[in-house]
DNA sequence: TCGTCATGAGAGAGCGCTCTCGCACGTGCT
DNA sequence: AGCACGTGCGAGAGCGCTCTCTCATGACGA
C-alpha cells in the first residue's frame, strides 16, 4: 500500500478492474441488486474487500438525489445575539440526542445539527436542505408559533415533530399522553390529602399547555372536584413565579399544585419558598416533564416522567420510515 | 412558478443561460473568484436571485473532495447494548453543543453527530469519514485510553480536540487551565479555615486526573502544605462514593475536601452525610467541572467553573483554522 | 428447427459542479 | 508597426456514481 501523499481512494472502476466485472455490475452488488451471479458476486466482494472500497457519497447522492442523512433541528424563539441558546443545556435535548442517536447510529445514519434562531434561518432553511439533499428532519421546536412544520411539510421534506405542532399540520409527531401524565399529577395529589388543589398551566395556545390544563381539569372532576383555580404561565421560570403570586393572592390557602412544567415548577417552589410556605410539608408541587429543572430543587420535585428517549428513538425510527415511503399518510405516536 | 412534483431545483446552466454568460463565469461569481467583469457579475447576480439558484453541495464536493461540514464525534469507553449512553445527558455535553453551534452556525456550517461506543465503530470511523469527505472533526473524548486521536491525526482529518490528550499526539486541543482551578480550590478551603485538608483526584492516567491532583498538592503546598492525603477515584459518582468512604477510614477527622470532579464530589457528599458529617458545616467540599451534579446536591456544591461554551467555540474556530490551513503545527489553547 | 422470452452483464450517458486550458482582446514595450 | 504579455471569458474534461439501454446467452414452446 503505497500511502504517498493525496492517494485518491479506490473507485468503483478500481473494484471492478480487479474483479475483472464491469461498473455497473459492482455497482449491483454494492446495492443488493437482485439478479446477480452468485459467482460474481463472491468475486466483486473479495475485490471490495481487497481494494478497501468505500463508496464516495457524494457522488452517488448526485444522482440519487439523496443523502441518506437527516437533520436534527432545534426551532428557537428569536433570541439577542449575545445570549446563548439554552435549549442545549436542557437535559431534554441531551435526551433525544441519545435516543435518536440510539436508532440512527446502528443503521449509519448521522444526523447533522441545525439551530434555527432567527427569522432568516428559518426562512433559509428548506432550500439549504434541498442543497444539501438532506432526506429528512427530525424538527424539536420550543417555539409556540412555529411555521417550520408548514414549511417543511410544503416542500415535501419529511418530518417528524417532537410533540404535536401549534397550528394543526399534515405532519408526523410523537407526544406524550398528557392526559395520563396530568391524570397522575392529579390522583397524586388528591392522594396526598390536599384539599384545595389549582395547577399553573401553560400557554393556551401551545398544544401541550391546553392538553395539560384540560387533562388536570378532567382528572380532577373525575375525583369529585370539577372546579379547579388556574393561572397561565408562559413555561419559563420567571413566568412561573409570577403565576405563582398570582394564584397565592387568589387563593392563599392552596396546598396542592400542578404546574404544567418543571421550569415554571422551580419558580413556583422558589414563591412559596418566599412566602414562608414549606415545600412538600405545607403546599405540595408537581411538575411535569422531569427535566434538570425538577432535581435542582431541594428537595427534588416531584415530577410526572417523560420517557423521553424512546420517544426520540420512535421519532427517528418514523422518519426512516417516512422517507422509505413518502406516500404514508403522517402518522402520530403517543406515548 | 409551476410546482410540478419533482421540478428540478435550477442549476449552474440554467442560470449561464439567463445570464447568457457560461457556467464557468456564474460558477466564479458564486465563488467570488477574481477577474471578473463587475457588469457580468452583476447580471449574473440578478439571474441567480431570479431563478433561485442554490449550489448543488453534492455536486460540489464531489469535485471540490470537501463538504464544508464537520463531525462532532463523542467517543465514549465500550457500553452494553442495553444502557443507553450517558454522555449525552450531562449537561456538559449541552454546553459544548451551544459553544460550537454558535460558531459554526452562522457560517453556515454543520456538524454532523456521532456516537463512537464500540470498537467496531472506532475502528471504521476513519473510512467513514473519508467517504463522506468530512472536513474536520471535533472530538470530545471520554474514554481515557482512546486510540482515535492517534488515527485521525494519522489519517491526516483535521482534528480538535475537547481536553488535552492521554496519550500525547499530534493534534490541537482546547483544556482549561487545571492548575489554575485547583488553586481556587485550594485558596478557598484554606480561607474557610479548614485544617485537615484532602483530595480525591481522579483516574493517573487521564491527564485531567493527573492535572488536578498535582495542581492542588502544589496550590496547597505553597500554603505551607506539602502534604495532602489523597486517594484516586475514577470520575463516576460510585466511585467518589468509594473513595471517599476510604479517605474517611485513613483520615476521619478531614474538614476539607477538593474533588477532581462533581460527580465524584456528589458521590463523596452523599457518602458524609451518611456517616452523619454535615456539609458544608463539618466538611468542606468542593468540586470541579460546574456539571449539573453540582446543582443537584442541596446545598449545591462549591465547584470550580469551567467555560465551556468558550472553550467549544474556540475549538470550532480552531478547527476551521486547521481545515482553511492543514499545514499548520497543532495548537493548544488553554483557558 | 426457429422464434420468443427471461436473465445476467456491459456500454455509456449523464447528475451539477470545478478547473484547466486556450482563445480573443487590449495594453505597453521595442 | 511588431511582439510580448496580462486579462476576461468560454469550451470541455472530468469527479465517482447510478441507471437505462442494449446485447449475449440459454431455456422453452410451437
Amino acid at each position: 500500500m503505497s500511502d504517498r501523499l493525496a492517494t485518491r481512494p479506490p473507485t468503483l472502476d478500481h473494484v471492478a478492474q480487479v474483479a475483472g466485472v464491469s461498473r455497473a455490475t459492482v455497482s449491483r452488488v454494492v446495492n443488493g441488486a437482485p439478479n446477480v451471479d452468485p459467482g460474481l458476486q463472491d468475486l466483486v466482494r473479495r475485490a471490495i474487500e481487497e481494494t478497501g472500497y468505500v463508496p464516495n457519497r457524494a457522488a452517488r447522492s448526485l444522482v440519487t438525489r439523496r443523502t441518506g442523512s437527516v437533520a436534527l433541528v432545534v426551532s428557537e424563539p428569536e433570541r439577542h445575539a449575545d445570549d446563548p441558546a439554552t435549549v442545549f443545556t436542557d437535559p431534554f435535548f441531551g435526551r433525544i440526542v441519545s435516543g435518536v442517536l440510539g436508532v440512527l447510529g446502528p443503521r449509519d445514519v448521522h444526523p447533522v445539527l441545525m439551530l434555527v434562531d432567527s427569522g432568516s434561518v428559518r426562512a433559509g432553511l428548506v432550500n439549504r436542505l434541498r442543497q444539501d439533499h438532506i432526506d429528512g428532519v427530525l424538527l424539536i421546536s420550543i417555539y409556540p408559533d412555529d411555521t417550520l412544520p408548514t414549511l417543511l411539510t410544503a416542500a415535501d421534506v419529511p418530518t417528524v415533530l417532537f410533540s404535536k405542532p401549534a397550528r394543526p399540520a399534515p405532519v408526523s409527531y410523537v407526544d406524550v399522553a398528557h392526559r395520563e401524565g396530568t391524570k397522575l399529577a392529579a390522583d397524586r395529589l388528591v392522594d396526598r390529602g390536599c384539599a384545595r388543589i389549582a395547577t399553573i398551566a401553560g400557554p393556551r395556545d401551545v398544544p401541550a399547555g391546553q392538553e395539560r390544563l384540560v387533562g388536570f381539569q378532567d382528572a380532577m372532576a373525575r375525583h369529585g372536584r370539577p372546579f379547579v383555580a388556574s393561572v397561565e404561565g408562559n413555561f419559563t421560570q420567571q413566568g412561573g413565579e409570577q403565576a405563582m403570586e398570582r394564584l397565592l393572592a387568589e387563593q392563599p390557602d392552596v396546598d396542592g399544585i400542578f404546574v404544567a412544567n418543571d421550569l415554571m415548577a422551580a419558580g413556583a417552589v422558589a414563591v412559596l419558598r418566599e412566602h414562608g410556605r414549606r415545600v412538600p410539608d405545607d403546599v405540595a408541587v408537581i411538575g411535569f416533564d422531569d427535566s434538570a429543572a425538577a432535581r435542582d430543587c431541594r428537595p427534588p420535585l416531584t415530577t410526572v416522567r417523560q420517557p423521553v428517549e424512546n420517544m426520540a428513538a420512535e421519532m427517528a425510527r418514523m422518519l426512516l420510515d417516512r422517507i422509505e415511503r413518502p406516500d404514508q399518510p403522517p402518522a402520530s405516536v403517543i406515548f
